[in-house]
RNA sequence: GGCGCUAUAGCCAAGCGGUAAGGCAAGGGUCUGCAAAACCCUCAUUCCCCGGUUCAAAUCCGGGUGGCGCCUCCA
């Protein structure tokens, strides 16, 4: 099994520290505001991670934080923390705006199958850990107090910046981040704050009432579940540069070696070529694309088609193509559920050595779906394909023994009275009359499909 | 200014040194009164441009050009 390391730069064998088992810590979300699609992007790269590794044998040890405070809103040390911001504008207290958006994040990564990860980690109830963690770096002396925090002092540690090649030379100061004279270097970042006292959240302290840097939580609650070295660190593209820079000199300035062997990241999805921003109105959620008539699997299949290392474009006509795909592959596989031809053994053998050869080579879902599709293609039609597909969606985890989404005809009287009509129109061959009533319906956004079982129709 | 990613048919997209996966759309066919749906067939001598390395390059190297992102919270 190889994973592209982002560390090294590197397509690398993945070597577990403890044989058949790997330790996984995932930057989960912060619950301010719902998530969208783009998000659901990089946990559906990590459900697909999940689902490689257990499928290899692996009994996975997997933590994902939530944060539910500590986020600020302008910058990394300054301005309003973002779960006060969400609380204030909802009338709710921080607690609450939390819990509620955690629920639905629940949801919706459920509806997507994702599969829940071991041990799901609040930054709130990690206080404490947090507080010894910063501690410990003041001992070791990588960090200093200002009079509004702790900070970490960037350039006692020597590694700084390795992971995304930072120069810390090269980073000017107060660029585009406003200046604060109590720090020591530009790139330094505050480990604990102290807090205001309008602030909600405040902890007691070493250093007074005051609440974690956030950055630290990740370290701590990494450290606590997974011990001082760990297989997996995984998150999105933009946590390289400053959320996983500092948790690797945290971590490290703590241990004096290395907390994570391999950094995995899920790049960004883009819509039209460009990123999603709420300016935009683009930042569409699984509820806008529902709305679309866009289930959670149509949307999970179009990913799919993405290598998780790729920008993947988002575009309605792409999502269109996505969900057409998936419902007639549904089908296809319906008929060979019911198949009696002879079972062709040697393709399937070798779709399944080359499916599993995909997913091993750095989780490469596309290419495992082609194999799939060049078996549900077959001639022969026989439940022997069935099943191999269906021990290929464990990984997959498309929900392939579903039947399609079903064209059903709604209760609408005036639709079915016109439908009536047309039937015997078309009983007595008066076919000018039918089709000008199915064009009547077109008009009416209604599609009609005659089947054997009868006409059906839906709403176009 | 610094760092990084990327350029493959109308669209989404794999491939990462051995002679272009897959899906959608489109065209043709089967079916149908005709359609729709479904199924079958066809669909890139070529991978942004210019050089180079190699028996062999979409894949490696150098130089252009274009796109995107990060350097501020961000999946």
């Amino acid at each position: 099994m190889k994973f592209y390391n982002t560390l090294s730069r590197k397509k690398e064998e993945f070597k577990p520290i403890k044989e058949g088992h790997a330790g996984l810590y995932c930057c989960g979300p912060t619950v301010y505001g719902t998530a969208h699609i783009g998000n659901m992007r990089t946990y559906l790269f990590m459900d697909w991670l999940r689902r490689v590794l257990i499928s290899q044998g692996y009994s996975l040890t997997h933590v994902m934080n939530i944060t539910d405070v500590g986020h600020l809103v302008s910058d990394g040390d300054d301005g309003e923390d973002k779960m006060l911001k969400g609380a204030r504008e909802l009338k709710k207290t921080p607690w609450e705006i939390a819990e509620m958006y955690t629920d639905l994040f629940m949801r919706d990564i459920a509806s997507l199958n994702i599969t829940s990860p071991e041990i799901i980690a609040k930054a709130t109830e990690h206080i404490p850990q947090m507080i010894e963690f910063v501690q410990v770096l003041c001992e070791k002396g990588y960090g200093y107090e200002t009079s509004d925090g702790i900070y970490f002092d960037v350039q006692k540690f020597e590694g700084y910046g390795k992971l995304s090649n930072l120069d810390l030379e090269g980073q000017q100061a107060g660029a585009r981040v406003e200046v604060n004279d109590e720090k020591r270097h530009p790139a330094d970042f505050a480990i604990w704050k102290k807090a205001p006292k309008e602030h909600i959240m405040q902890w007691e302290s070493p250093w007074g009432m005051g609440y974690p840097g956030w950055h630290i939580e990740c370290s701590a609650m990494a450290r606590q579940y997974l011990g001082d070295v760990f297989d997996i660190h995984t998150g999105g593209v933009d946590h390289i540069p400053v959320h996983h820079e500092n948790e690797i000199a945290q971590s490290e300035a703590m241990l004096g070696h290395p907390a994570v062997n391999t950094w995995l990241h899920g790049e960004f999805m883009l819509v039209n070529n460009g990123k999603m921003s709420k300016s935009l109105k683009n930042n569409y959620t699984l509820e806008d694309l529902a709305k679309e008539g866009y289930s959670p699997m149509h949307f999970r299949f179009f990913c799919a088609n993405g290598h998780y290392s790729n920008k993947l474009n988002f575009t309605w006509e792409a999502l269109a193509g996505a969900k057409t795909a998936y419902e007639r592959l549904l089908s296809a596989l319906q008929v060979h559920k019911n198949g009696t031809d002879v079972p062709p053994l040697d393709e399937i053998t070798v779709a399944k050595a080359e499916f599993t050869a995909a997913v091993c080579d750095d989780i490469n879902i596309p290419k495992a779906l082609g194999i799939v599709w060049g078996l549900v293609r077959l001639p022969q039609k026989s439940e022997e394909i069935y099943d191999a597909v269906q021990e290929m969606d464990k990984i997959l985890g498309l929900s392939l023994n579903a039947e399609p989404t079903e064209v059903k005809p709604e209760a609408d009287e005036a639709v079915d009275n016109l439908i009536a009509k047309r039937q015997e129109a078309r009983k007595n061959k008066d076919f000018a009359e039918s089709d000008r009533i199915r064009d009547e319906l077109k008009s009416m956004g209604i599609v009609l499909e005659d089947t054997k079982e009868g006409v059906k129709w839906k709403r176009s």
